[in-house]
Formats: structure tokens, C-alpha cells, sequence
DNA sequence: TATAATTCGGACAAAAAACTCTTTAGGAGT
DNA sequence: ACTCCTAAAGAGTTTTTTGTCCGAATTATA
């Protein structure tokens, strides 16, 4: 029931960035102070997701990451797909190679529409949202009481 | 989307186990072979789950595995909080120690719901159901063809 | 031009998950 | 009693994931 850290922490940083104001850069330190992770991992990921399109970076001083232009509305299906790979909903639960409506594993008809189900609601869930409610303190990104929102 | 290799192995051994006769041990090494896995990984595999109730398990000539009495309605549900851990259903999908109804992550509403679709269908399938379909030669336990059935 | 602040890149380290090997112990058949 | 077949147990290995460190490149500003 479960991400991987990696996709908990990209998708909690593109939130995070998502909610600050678009156009200014965003410190990976501060990004990763607001949600408790470590700096030196979270750079890392950060970067491979500027390498897939998702993110700006800028070096130097003012640098950091922003949403890159036209993202604000990026699925968190779009999301995973980059952080766990392009078979993230193709794989059969039971781990078989080959599973399919015509050769299928035990689980595979139960499996398939809760698999929908969560595609759906991975889908209908965009960054920008996310932030909005992020925002209005509706929602807690981290372990850590709601930070302090720019004006 | 996604289960741990270990619950993958545990969930076909299992199901594989109750295909056979009842009361008839199935060696570790007859399994593992069915479902193409590594044997002595998936020998420590049976052993806890014999620890753990769901197995008994024979020593020496016409030893192996076999489900324990009463054991054959278990669900995929139990089956995983076994191999899984008894957080298994109730961590945060974003991995925030704290996160409920009360104080959510930006994810909760909607995964709450789809996480009950998951469970709902963990609950209701088990082994028995399973191995009868397997049985039947519907369903498919391992990359291989469909073995021959005992008669 | 110098400096401080940032990302980038690569190597490295630690921890967890997956998997193997070897030895021991127990039970069945002869 | 002996032998063979099995699981049990524990240590060890490999692979993957997660995380760290450091030096180089880049940029704004004084």
C-alpha cells in the first residue's frame, strides 16, 4: 500500500514547490527542511526530475527548482510514471510476466478494476490542486505542523 | 502496484499448496519449481509462515508443507498482513506518520475510499476460492503452462 | 574580479530486500 | 541401527534502495 520513497518524496517536493509562487525559484534545503527529508537524496531526485521535464533548475545564487513552464496541472499519475518507471500500472500484482484478460493470474479480474480505481484517482489529482489545498491549510505535507504560508 | 516479491511467492505458494490433496505435504522444492522461484528463499518464507500459524510443516521422508487445519478460507487480506506486517492497510500513502481524517495529507480523501476498494478485495478472496479456480485450469500461478493436475 | 550561494555529477556508504550455502535436527523406511 | 529424505536455523552474499560527501560548474552581487 505503498510507495516507494523515492515517489513519496518527489511528489511531496512538487506540492511543496507548487504551493510557493510561481517563477521564483525554490531552495532544495528549504524544500527539504519544510518536509523532514534528507537534502543530498532529495537534490537527487529533484534533478532527475528536471532531467524528464517536470522541474527548472537554476544554479547560483537565486537558484533552485520551479515547475517548468505548463507543468502546474501535472497528474501525480504523470508523476509516478517518472519516479517508478513506465510499467508503474502494467505489472501484475501477483509479480507474473505475462498477465492479460487472456492469460490471466488468479487475482488479475478482482485486481483490475481496483487498478482503475486508483488510476482514476491518480489522474484527477494534479500538482496545482494539490498546492491550492495545501494552501488554504486544509492539508499537512509533512510530519510537521503547517508551515508558515507566504503572503 | 505492488507487493513485496516475498508476499508475491507467499500468496502463489499458498495457493499452490492448496490445490493439492489436503493432508498430503507439498515439498518446498516441488513449489518452487512449479512457480519457477528460488527454492531456499522461498523455504524461509514457509517457515514463517508456519510460525505464524498458517502452515504446518513435516520433517524427514513424506514431510513438506501443508496448510493448517482450517486454514484453507483464509484471505489474501490475512495472507498480507502476514508477509506484509500488520501496517500493512494503515500507512499513509504519502508516508506521514501522522495522517487521518483529523489531520490529512493532501492525498487522504480520495486514497481512504480507494484503499477500501483494496481491502474489500483482499477480504474477499481466499485460498480455497483461489485453488479451485486454479484447479479448474482458469487461472495461471506462474510464467509457466498450466501444470498437469492430479486427478 | 572576488565571493558567496546554489545546482550538478560522480563516487561512495549504509540499510533493506532478495537470495544462497551449510550444517543441524527430525522422521520414515529398511 | 542405519540410511535417506525432509525442514530448521543461521550465517553469508548479492542486489536494490536509500542516503552521504565532495569537488566542479554556474550565477548574482558587492
Amino acid at each position: 500500500m505503498v510507495l516507494s520513497r523515492t515517489s513519496q518524496y518527489a511528489v511531496q517536493a512538487l506540492i511543496y514547490i507548487a504551493t510557493q509562487p510561481a517563477g521564483e525559484p525554490v531552495l532544495n534545503r528549504d524544500i527539504a527542511e519544510r518536509l523532514n527529508v534528507p537534502a543530498a537524496y532529495l537534490a537527487k531526485i529533484l534533478q532527475s526530475l528536471c532531467k524528464q521535464g517536470l522541474l527548472d533548475s537554476f544554479r547560483g545564487r537565486l537558484g533552485g527548482f520551479c515547475l517548468r513552464d505548463g507543468m502546474q496541472k501535472t497528474s501525480l499519475m504523470q508523476v509516478l510514471l517518472l519516479t517508478e518507471g513506465p510499467d508503474f500500472t502494467k505489472s501484475c500484482i501477483l509479480g507474473l510476466k505475462e498477465c492479460s484478460d487472456h492469460s490471466a493470474c488468479p487475482m488479475h479480474f478482482k485486481w483490475v478494476p481496483v487498478k482503475k480505481k486508483i488510476i482514476a484517482m491518480l489522474q484527477e489529482m494534479n500538482l496545482e490542486e494539490l498546492a491550492k489545498a495545501v494552501r488554504t491549510g486544509k492539508y499537512r505535507l509533512a510530519d510537521l505542523p503547517a508551515a508558515a504560508l507566504p503572503a
